[in-house]
DNA sequence: GTGATTTGACCAAT
DNA sequence: ATTGGTCAAATCAC
């Protein structure tokens, strides 16, 4: 999260963000405290004082980090405004043209399923189409689009690159949303998404993932001041699994690593795991924390789940995810 | 037979 | 000229 601002230290508003942030997990973490704890009438009134000083401590950060990019000569906003950009303008063309900017652009860095070849499965279908020697990179990286391209439309694409420091780890860039409709995956994200549905300019699948992710997550902010930068310009990034059958390896974060997490500086900390057939019916649906990178720029989960949802983040009321 | 993968070639951006 | 992204024919797997 403190990735968010300046690392140089030099940005006013970055140590406050920190600030805020860590005052809110103190808060998440007596609001833990106290349910399930001592009398209900007064535990309920305590959870309630709780998570107003939450929703309010929040939505200060937020200001905080949206103060930050206007300063900062646009650069990020811009980057930002690409993030929330529409990409159904930008379908694939029936040119061989090199498409590198107005795209969105979601970077994360996945661990090989079962310690195998391939990254783990990211609830969506893909079909490489291509190979490419990377000049300075040890492995080739290799180029995916969605099977359901032709079909469907849909104009997702995803690279795949072996990390050249641990081939355990694949840089994974998204590029593109899907607008495909997958039977499975995002169909089992809850219910809930298919109530409420965004205007089809926005990222669908995005939606009902944050849908499930703000009816199951687990407030939990551990060590988040004190996170140190990650190696290599890399934030602990992980994709977010949407797949329906756990038991298909997907990525399956401990429950110390929230979408609210500071990033961890070690793939360690998150990978593959059988998920635990538990009563928790959210339990298909995990969010490790992740970073959404925009050319160069990052983005934390505030910025990050505005623009999946589809709300300008000015809007954006993330206090509504502590609801 | 059908669909996925491989791989060399093509083309645009830099 | 170099590099990276995509195409499409050939090949492979089921």
């Amino acid at each position: 999260m403190a990735s968010v601002v300046d690392g140089n230290g030099g940005g006013g508003g970055g140590g406050r963000v920190v600030m805020e942030l860590s005052h809110i997990k103190d808060l998440v973490r007596q609001l833990e405290g106290h349910l399930g704890g001592g009398s209900q009438l007064q535990a309920q009134e305590v959870c309630r004082s709780l998570a107003s000083q939450i929703s309010s401590l929040t939505e200060r950060s937020i200001t905080l980090i949206t103060s930050y990019y206007c300063l900062d000569a646009g650069r990020k906003r811009s980057a930002a405004a690409s993030l929330l950009s529409d990409v159904s303008d930008a379908p694939f063309k029936t040119t061989k043209k090199r498409k590198t900017t107005e795209k969105v652009k979601n970077q994360v860095r996945v661990s090989s399923a079962a310690g195998g070849d391939i990254p783990a499965d990211d609830g969506h279908s893909w079909r490489k189409y291509g190979q490419k020697e990377i000049l300075g990179a040890k492995y080739p990286r290799s180029y995916y689009r969605c099977t359901h391209r032709h079909s469907q439309g849909c104009a997702a694409t995803k690279q795949v690159q072996r990390a050249d420091e641990d081939p355990t780890l694949f840089d994974v860039i998204y590029l593109g949303a899907h607008t495909c409709v997958q039977s499975g995956a995002v169909a089992a994200a809850g219910e809930a998404a298919t109530a409420t549905q965004q205007p089809p300019e926005h990222n669908p699948n995005a939606h009902s993932l944050l849908q499930s992710l703000s009816s199951s997550l687990t407030v939990k902010t551990e060590g988040l001041a004190a996170a140190p930068e990650p190696p290599q310009g890399w934030v602990a990034t992980t994709p977010f699994c949407l797949s329906s059958t756990p038991a298909s390896g997907c990525l399956q974060a401990p429950a110390e690593l929230s979408p609210f997490s500071a990033p961890s500086t070690t793939s360690e900390n998150w990978g593959v795991s059988p998920a635990t057939s538990d009563s928790n019916q959210h339990a298909a649906v995990s969010l490790p924390p992740f970073e959404v990178v925009a050319g160069d720029v990052e983005f934390e989960f505030g910025e990050v789940v505005s623009a999946l949802v589809g709300i300008p983040d000015d809007d954006f009321d993330i206090s509504s995810f502590f609801a």
